[in-house]
DNA sequence: TATGAATGAGTATTCATTCAT
DNA sequence: AATGAATGAATACTCATTCAT
């Protein structure tokens, strides 16, 4: 039983996989219908029975990758823990899930800047931050985080990861405990009172 | 009179632009080389005479660029000034150029992320910030800069202000000099020691 | 009913006959992809589903033109014969394939000396000749045939025809069957003991 | 004096050598004008003072080889020799020229089948084998050749050599001293009565 | 005479998408 | 639900030719 409806999100998630896979290894204009169904070993119609088209195919998948990786991010994570512990934890995790996930992560910074993705969509993504930022929020009214906009504490201690991640695949950054470490405390500093 | 000289020098810029304005509405895969030509007033075939092909196309626009945004932060710098002013000083110029010209930052931080771009290219447009190391290694020595590796300083002082323009130019975020003082406050607090 | 592998069949042969068609009047540079597809009634796009690319239909129509020239030449071809008779057979076999089929014809000698033809191609149009060469070898061992080159064989008994051809076709010459008596005649003397 | 008469000569010779080193490496379609005018260091629009278009210049390259090949054919020819022996000086002069220049010779033998070369052009190409359809005539008159027509006479004698010299260049046959006496033998068979 | 710059039309090939089955 | 076949429009790039100088 449920074989047909398991068989229908296997093939879903066959090609976001693919679509990840070839964006990754090439950009986007790499990753043709074509050479996306044929990855996932589906033929190329069959992709318009579960997307509405390119672009709705590379928003729907971004929107499962930035799921997965806040779902990540706040693994393990306690509300009642105090602020600075609590936001290294979903530092750490975050981290933790660029350097296992290279391709999401690459997926995603990718995404950071084209048009491609609708700003609906984009927001959408940011969503399942909130605890980050009702985080932020109890910092703050602690006295303990900067009374800065949410967005400048995002661009100062979550965004320059990607920085670091691109540079690391590049080749020309190599990323270890250490300079996580050092990252870390630039991030802390940059909010802290 | 240099007519026709000018006239060529006229016509590569006017294809750089069209190149740029096209990158910025529509991500690069909207930029064909028929649209930038016509956008440019010019032939298709007219491209080819300035530029190899499409990918030394991009690849000269992004050097161009860089190297505009490096001589505007470079601008009234001083070396013998102390590092902190000196590094106030670039970081503004640095800010004000992103401001004033929204789609040259925008297609920088389009160009971070894409293959198109080649790594010697890279390499080259980040020759031309080669003071900015000079004078975090001068704070380094006096005690003042974290020892940290420059990609980590870059990665907390200036790419911050791509995530914050492109909110910007989204409409989900508005910068004005309250925020670019908080901007710099946490950039500095991030590397000082 | 198999209407739609006979459909593909057919849009495949269409496709060889445009290819055919062009290429006989006016050259290979003559006979473009959007040519061909226009005269096949079919998308330029179509095209690549039958074949990989421009040589590779060139390459396999060129078999294809070989092959039923090759077919006709040794038809009622009975290995038991006498050499001379056996070979005269062949000879006005090939000999009225070409007459018959002047616009395959045509191709074929237009293929000889251009370099879109693979050399492999090339091989594999000649396997079909063998019967022809052992022939030869026979005639050979029977002190009845020149111990020459099959390659002088050819050069002298078959590849004459397509000089003639080609003047016939220009309208310079007329092949009757008195000139194709004394062709024969000539082919054979060249080779004869 | 006459410097000018001299570079124009000069630069004409350039272009007609450029343009037949050119189709000789990958074909006609390898040659463009452009690629002509920079092998020959030459303006492209400087082509057009010299020849009329395309075809123009190809078809008077065409012509001047074979004009510099009838040359050499001719070469030592004295119409008081005996015919056969007269018929066997020109077709070593003919194969001589041949395995000389092989360019040209190659260049000859694509030129035999294509369009591009105009009927016309060809007639007056022939018109310099005059001497030979005349030797022929008297070697008939003799009673020793075959009363057949030139056309006859020219596709078992000459036309030949283009096969073998082919398959020499593609590497898939070797000429020698005993190959080349062997096809004299051939070809001298075929005509003679 | 000679040219570098320019071009519109063309090149082979690929695209995202749809349709008949 | 699923597909292979099909496609018009687009892709980056090249062509033979011309024009202003």
């Amino acid at each position: 039983m449920m074989a047909k409806l398991q068989k229908s999100i296997d093939k879903q998630r066959a090609l976001l996989e693919a679509t990840l896979n070839l964006i990754n290894n090439g950009g986007i204009q790499e990753a043709s219908m074509a050479k996306i169904a044929k990855l996932a070993r589906v033929s190329p119609a069959t992709i318009y029975l579960y997307f509405e088209n390119k672009r709705d195919l590379v928003n729907k998948l971004y929107l499962e990758v930035k799921g997965s990786f806040t779902e990540k991010a706040f693994e393990g994570y306690e509300v009642k823990n105090p602020v600075k512990k609590s936001f290294e934890q979903i530092w750490f995790n975050m981290a933790a899930f660029k350097l296992r996930h290279k391709e999401k992560a690459s997926f995603l910074s990718q995404c950071d800047n084209i048009p491609l993705i609708d700003e609906q969509t984009r927001q959408e993504g940011l969503k399942h931050l909130q605890p980050l930022f009702d985080l932020w929020l109890r910092g703050q009214k602690e006295g303990i985080i900067k009374s800065f906009s949410p967005h400048l504490l995002y661009a100062y201690t979550i965004y320059p990861m990607a920085f670091l991640m691109n540079a690391q695949c590049r080749g020309t950054f190599q990323i270890n405990k250490k300079v996580l470490q050092e990252a870390f405390q630039a991030a802390w500093d940059s909010i802290k009172v």
